[in-house]
DNA sequence: TTAATATATGAGAGACTGCTCATATATGCA
DNA sequence: TGCATATATGAGCAGTCTCTCATATATTAA
């Protein structure tokens, strides 16, 4: 990293925005919301877990910014927050998917 | 990401890679290994805690291959595993240090 | 306003995490 | 071999997380 050593501020930031990402219910909302923007209920019925719980997820997601809402109607939908979220990810999957040596 | 719908197992590893990378110690570890190896005793005093809880965390970093050992006597260095793992955290700092809308 | 639908939130249970302390293992030197 | 140093690991405590269930809020339509 060319900014060594991390200012602890943002030591503490990286690891809230990596453990937010550290679950496997939000990978999946984040991989459901890829394509593009849903609604709680589809993501929920995509995901395969309750309203509840999604909705608890989008709020720690919210929280670190990696998704956004926009209410339309009775519905809200969320989408990534920006293209950064999707890179990281793919980054990750670059690394998850390297022969082990 | 390219690969939507991802398969639940790499749902799965890339939750649990970055699960180890969401803590302050573990992200502080990484950050000193980045200009290069280090042995667990400088790690510890570089981030300021006992060389038990490091090597707890080596361990999880090991686990995700995250960094490597090299042993050298009565030493053992730890390196950063690979260039994915640096840009990971770089990426992440780009979200981080995002203005805030 | 009242009812129905969509989402958000609070409380609490059970599982998990990161540390400390004690102990085990491994290496080098006398 | 015997001892000191470096690292690894197991147990356990305190704090945290993710879910469920119940309830609250918001929007639309009748």
């Amino acid at each position: 990293m060319q900014m060594t050593p991390l200012q602890p501020r943002t030591v503490e930031a990286l690891a809230d925005t990596f453990r937010v990402l550290g679950d496997p219910t939000r990978v999946r909302i984040l991989d459901a919301l890829a394509p593009g923007e849903l609604c709680v209920c589809d993501i929920a019925s995509l995901v395969g877990i309750s309203e509840s719980a999604v909705s608890h997820q989008l709020r720690l997601l919210r929280g670190m910014r990696l998704v956004r809402p926009r209410r339309s109607g009775r519905h809200v939908y969320y989408a990534v927050d920006d293209h950064h979220i999707l890179e990281l990810l793919r980054q990750a999957l670059t690394h998850v998917e390297e022969p082990r040596s």
